[in-house]
DNA sequence: CTCGGTGCAAAGGGTTTGCATACAT
DNA sequence: ATGTATGCAAACCCTTTGCACCGAG
């Protein structure tokens, strides 16, 4: 396993993680990096920054959600967590992963060998819950 | 509630609508539904394929379902229920719906309204899981 | 000095849309 | 007759890539 090949660290790189580090409960897309990072270091291009998005998403330094839209998301916590999505305010808040033993048994049952899951709610947060919209 | 357009009836739509019914177990993209409904009508546009799948899944007539790749994926079956993909063989199968407990509790306990949840299982499928792959 | 990373710009691939025509009602 | 749905093709949007130069090790 020397095979590995010596990746190296850039400013660009740096930043990129720094940016995603930094968005909080956001979920950016790549463009959101993209300007954040552009704030910094005006000569970035979008080209690296998804280059650099792909590689700390590969190894394991960030996560990547995708909803229902076409875009990627990216996420500073990079564990295995659930989201709650907003349809009055768009919010994506993280929830703590759970161990969805039915769902999993079900799977189970017709012989599958279940490794991860990525779930989804949706609804309406407390606050659009109580407002109208 | 006198506001509903009325909607026509063609032979574009409803062979779009059969197409996915007859797609089984597969959860075709709008590519695949292009194909299948250019074999019986070679005249039909990959627009036409895109506006009826959307109505239809408007109306609730077919399922939508959106994984990590960049494509919409279609559903004979409308309601609610949860997919395993396997890894080895990219094989979609549904499974029964379930409560999720422990996750919309946890979004409840936030104050939040939790309405529906999209879930994926992901790993191998029993035969993936016996031979190598 | 090396060769992996960057910036730029063009290419890709799925999906959407404007427009004139065809057809369901 | 009326106006929705279609076919065609161009436009969109997010993302990926080829290439020559730059810079980390």
């Amino acid at each position: 396993m020397e095979a590995e090949a010596r990746r190296r660290k850039t400013r660009q790189l740096a930043l990129v993680l720094d940016a995603v580090l930094a968005s909080g409960t956001e979920h950016p897309s790549a463009d959101g990096i993209f300007a954040r990072v552009r704030a910094v270091l005006p000569t970035i291009s979008l080209g690296t920054v998804y280059r650099n998005l792909h590689r700390l998403a590969d190894e394991g330094r960030i996560g990547v959600l995708h909803l229902a839209d076409r875009l990627a998301r990216f996420d500073p916590t990079p564990g295995g967590h659930d989201h709650f999505v907003c349809e009055g305010c768009g919010r994506i808040e993280d929830l703590p992963t759970a161990p969805l033993d039915v769902e999993a048994n079900a799977a189970r049952r017709a012989g599958h060998h279940v490794t991860g899951h990525a779930l989804v709610l949706y609804g309406r947060c407390r606050a659009c819950a109580a407002g109208a919209t």
